[in-house]
DNA sequence: ATCATTTGTGGTAACGATTTCAACAATTTT
DNA sequence: AAAATTGTTGAAATCGTTACCACAAATGAT
């Protein structure tokens, strides 16, 4: 009783945020005088100057981003929407990463939100940041065809997109090579003498793993291996499960893959567990190549081979994109396309073509 | 790279965002009947609502949330702000998934900042975030000592602290039992045998690394073993690097240890590629205990024993206490202690008091 | 000495939404 | 018939900032 609660005397305490008026009346000149040393926009005499900045000092006056926005109608918020799919994936959270960091040197702040693939979750976001009149919109769209997105670019907000790209929209777009990386990979595996080899990935309306499916199609038809739908399965991409049940059911076929290409990080983490159940070894009974370069994938065992993306660099380059475009508004969109690379780990091993293995693995 | 450039410009007429006036006079009524409609305030004509909502869906018309916080001053920005270290940790970004799925449920959205475990980056965007009158913070503070939070604190703004603490105010804070973890995991090493244990860890003004400091110590001590500050390295945490420079430093050693714990997941992987390095074996040579479970733990080679913190329950924990917070402001600020958990994997092997290894692991 | 210019300052209208107050008509009550 | 109530609407203030306009005082030019 007789202590007093400490927090009922922190709330006594409580301080509203000074604004321009409480400075102004403290330092016995108008808001205009005080917005003008602020903003150092005219002449101010000296001795005024520094009466008003003690006063901002004093009172830790700081302006309200919130009032300016409601002036400044556009382009004036110095945030910056980022929409991504799941930010607990590395390969998202390398290019949000990319994006912090070009936006922090301006003075941007991000809202960040977590799409999860779903279109419901997307609309909200979108309609939050519009809302919020961020500056611009950076993000992989979930369908090729956006309708809201549409509408947000058509009321002059400046939109990118990183990692897929959009069908009916000319925006500025960041993206791998995504044909190349999976045509590259796929290759590989061929050219070390692997005939069978089953493909996991993702559904066709996110255009980066169309183009991946396209890319292993195209490395075996230019090889001369028919196509097998067999071999093909296409999943939830932000799930593990997913992966290892594809492998497990290619690895339980009559004539099963002595490869695989996940085209997508998670799932072929799954794949890799699936592997193991199975008691196969890798590279021994089965080869494999992933996609995303996670910083512990030379790390597992074995050190994976796998298609790296640069995602900080897309991050970095889609936000650098913003900002040309908020300083030439009219310039055409442009279509950056990065080159993945190939890292080859201890994954992968070479074959004879009827699936015996060779005692050495042989660079072909 | 190309840089290609598309073929159509967008030159459709831009469109302004819709506003409550243009709603209006599409309508022939008054902003305020508008309003109402929309908010469901009052008494509304059924045919004038009808009428409204007509020219609502035909502008596309979406209230301002810039302008709606300008009336509301306080608490209804349905903005989070959340200061984390690193994005790209999978640590932190479970704590951000944990946050944001409790935010999106109840409509907010998240401002993400980075902090770098940088004053300075912190310091700004408090500022941002005090600016945007967020209605709330989330964060793992850098120093125990906060000035600057202290102030927002002061001003009313609801915080959290997650993960660490904050020595000189009372706030609602998330964290981890840092000590028990460190305790346990240092314990277990002693039980295999392990009386040269090496420590690699953070500086001690983050609360959690000067406990799990606290934590190795005293379970040294208590099996009386004297602590040896040879063994001990502190670095940053944020770099692979530093776990590896000091890893070697310690494998140098004349009496080199015989385990390592080391208590931080960065440090942890440039730990391992050291150890590698030098040739030695996991855990035949070198057993190694890490914090926080990532997914790939269990991939890696060998499989890691580690330190499992609850970081997607922590920031779940931490935003929902914010909800709690703004539904209730006078409650007493609350600590949320979680447990973590020994995830022993086969990264750790028994040895014999002399260094010597036993033939098999013994389960003590 | 007169007029033109510069310097320094304040008043005020936006920006877009909500909310209080008030107005007016239609209806009911006394 | 007058008064009171109800239903439906609009005008205006407000939030904090910036920008435009106005104006006095000081300075400079002729």
């Amino acid at each position: 009783m007789y202590i007093v609660k400490l927090w009922e005397k922190v709330l006594l305490e409580i301080v509203t945020m000074a604004t321009l008026q409480e400075v102004a009346k403290k330092a016995g000149v108008s808001i205009t005088t005080v917005s003008r040393v602020l903003n150092n926009s005219s002449k101010v005499n000296e001795d005024t100057r520094t009466r008003v900045q003690g006063a901002v000092n004093k009172l830790g006056y700081q302006p309200s981003r919130v009032a300016q926005r409601m002036r400044y109608q556009q382009g004036h918020s110095k945030l910056l929407g980022l929409i991504i799919p799941d930010i607990q994936n590395p390969y998202y959270s390398s290019i949000v990463r990319g994006v912090e960091d070009v936006a922090y040197k301006r003075n941007y702040a991000l809202i960040l939100c977590n799409s999860d693939e779903e279109a419901a979750k997307e609309k909200f976001y979108l309609e939050v940041l519009r809302s919020e009149s961020v500056d611009g919109v950076i993000f992989p769209p979930i369908h090729e065809h956006g309708r809201m997105i549409g509408e947000l670019v058509k009321n002059g907000l400046p939109v990118v997109c990183v990692d897929r790209r959009l069908a009916n929209l000319t925006v500025d777009t960041v993206v791998v090579n995504n044909h190349k990386g999976a045509y590259n990979a796929t290759s590989e595996l061929i050219n070390l003498g692997h005939r069978r080899i089953g493909f996991i990935s993702s559904m066709p309306h996110f255009s980066s793993f169309k183009e991946r499916r396209q890319g292993y199609e195209d490395a075996l038809t230019s090889h001369g291996i028919p196509v097998n739908e067999d071999y093909i399965r296409l999943g939830d991409q932000r799930k593990p499960e997913s992966g290892r049940v594809f492998a497990h059911e290619l690895l339980g076929l009559d004539k099963k893959p002595t490869a695989f290409f996940v085209s997508n990080n998670l799932m072929t983490l799954g794949a890799i567990e699936a592997i193991h159940q199975k008691d196969l070894k890798i590279p021994d009974d089965v080869s494999i190549i992933g996609f995303d370069d996670m910083p512990w994938a030379k790390s597992i065992n074995p050190p994976l081979s796998v298609v790296r993306q640069p995602g900080y660099e897309m991050g970095r380059r889609a936000a650098e994109m913003f900002f040309q475009r908020i300083e030439e508004p009219d310039r055409e969109p442009v279509l950056v396309m990065l080159e993945p690379t190939l890292v080859l780990r201890d994954s992968c091993r070479a074959i004879s073509p009827d699936g015996q293995k060779y005692a050495e693995i042989k660079n072909l």
